[in-house]
DNA sequence: TGATAAGATAGTTTAAACCTATGTTGCGAT
DNA sequence: ATCGCAACATAGGTTTAAACTATCTTATCA
């Protein structure tokens, strides 16, 4: 256990510059006597004599005092460095926080919300990972994630989520394929059509749950948690899908035409979020991004009437 | 100012450490709603959240907190080193000391001390700068030197003098001398030679007190602060000299012979002694060379019964 | 020799640190 | 489902440390 304070050796060091006790208290904003026993208690609780007395004129430091101050004043440069590091911590936009996001849309949103947080704020490091919801809300909840962006389903109440954009669902047909001629499809003309599911969660309750209250029992031919390899497949003409998270560009990695088609029916929206720990307080660059967040997306999908 | 303690440091690693308030609440042994206090006042201070509440099971370091407590674990750790070097200072023969010696008998004494004691105790660093007496008293009172060796005349009581030999002044003649001849040689038959002074104090004191109290006006043609000046102006003839310190030898630097009496009168002895300010107290390696001192002139000037 | 300056000491008050007892909350077991 | 357990927070009180005011001691200088 330490035995000294680093308030004293602050008394210390100033006593030592100045030498002399009344001047350091005065330059400390203490009173003299205080000093006075500030360093008594120190020189006794290492058992060392740091200054010599000179009754009418001050002090000196002991040749023993003198090691000892030196490696006080670094011990005492350390926690300066090291307060100001952690308060500016809280206070700055700047430091390092690291993100989780749903990793279907990690791709589609996060290289921008990046580049564009740190045009503002270069001084920013901003990690970022991907996961599926159950990691993210761990993650979240053990203190790996500052933040996730995430599709919101469940809501949790130990969570401060804030609402991004909603998003409607849309049926990914292959370009070739029948419907694709019309303008938008309904669920119902697909009910008999093989579907490739999206397998992650949340995005599986979603969608299950959005054919089951429109009293349809799908017929699932694949299931991938791969958003890519979804695409792929019904590229291929494998089936249809029905997914939320929309990527620039129609055509699958291997290259075939999609079709991407509206709803008919009016679904429950996906609800693009950002959440945090309620009980995590948090910090002027979490803070930050957060409102950001909410901006980017204002955005990009501006509120309709 | 620094506003947070390294108690508080300690206290918060040690919570990060075992994941649980109550487990470092045991550790540090103290009750759990003090750590409980401890941390919260730190965060405030810092306006920093450290760890992440989970109700029922513990605490987890936020990832704010996790940068915190890497920091926080090496200015600890630097608390900790210092401490032991501090207080380790006051209580083990190691580190440096400063001595101030006498300037004529440093080349005589000072090897053969420094010598004897560094075989004793390796990890000490012993200083050795010479001086006047002045200069060697207002070192000691200004922290320059930890310990003093010097002949003692006008005692001061600031000073804790030790007493290390008596030795008797002695007439130092050319070897050509007609007084050489003798076993031993009166002031008095000195009383009309040319008289070569050691010009340092004290020694100039000791010398033209000793010669007044035998009511002798010297007749002074040269004077040295250096000792081997004057041995070297006997050595050539110009006079005598009466000397306390007595060098290894009976040659000056160029070759000349001289010849080392003592006095028929019964004078006062010089006093060699070691001495530290009495207001300065001592650490363990001070202590034991300025006993080492004490012993190594038992040995080489024991006492007469 | 007295005035002055600088630390030390004494006594008191305020604030910090700590303790015991109790409250709150989430989890797991019956 | 509920009860008990585990773990952190809160409340209230006590002891210890830090600070202040006033006074004493001592060395220096005019």
């Amino acid at each position: 256990m330490l035995r000294f304070t680093l308030r004293q050796l602050e008394h210390a060091l100033a006593i030592a510059e100045l030498g002399s006790l009344a001047k350091a208290a005065l330059h400390l904003g203490v009173a003299q006597p205080s000093l006075s026993a500030s360093l008594q208690k120190l020189e006794a609780q290492l058992g060392l004599q740091l200054f010599i007395r000179h009754h009418a004129q001050g002090v000196t430091p002991s040749p023993q005092g003198l090691r000892f101050l030196n490696e006080a004043r670094s011990l005492v440069a350390h926690g300066n460095d090291f307060q100001r590091d952690s308060t500016v911590a809280g206070m700055l936009v700047e430091g390092e926080i690291t993100i989780g996001s749903f990793s279907t849309f990690a791709p589609v949103y996060a290289p921008k919300l990046i580049a564009g947080f740190q045009v503002l704020h270069p001084k920013a490091r901003i990690k970022l990972e991907e996961g599926a919801q159950e990691q993210l809300l761990a993650g979240l909840r053990a203190g790996h994630y500052d933040l996730v962006l995430f599709y919101t389903l469940d809501l949790q109440d130990d969570l401060k989520v804030t609402e991004l954009a909603r998003v409607k669902p849309y049926v990914l047909l292959n370009a070739n394929h029948a419907l694709a001629r019309k303008k938008q499809v309904s669920l119902h003309e697909m009910a008999n059509e093989p579907l490739i599911l999206l397998d992650i969660l949340p995005s599986r309750t979603y969608f299950t749950r959005m054919l089951e209250s429109a009293g349809i029992t799908p017929k699932i031919s694949f299931s991938s948690p791969s958003l890519e390899l979804v695409r792929g497949l019904v590229g291929q003409g494998l089936g249809y899908s029905l997914l939320i998270t929309r990527p620039h560009g129609d055509a699958t990695y291997d290259g075939e035409q999609l079709a991407i088609r509206p709803l008919v029916e009016e679904v429950e929206d996906g609800v693009i979020a950002i959440a945090a720990l309620k009980s995590l307080r948090p910090t002027r660059l979490i803070s930050t991004f957060e409102e950001f967040c909410v901006n980017f997306f204002k955005r990009i999908h501006p509120k309709r009437p």
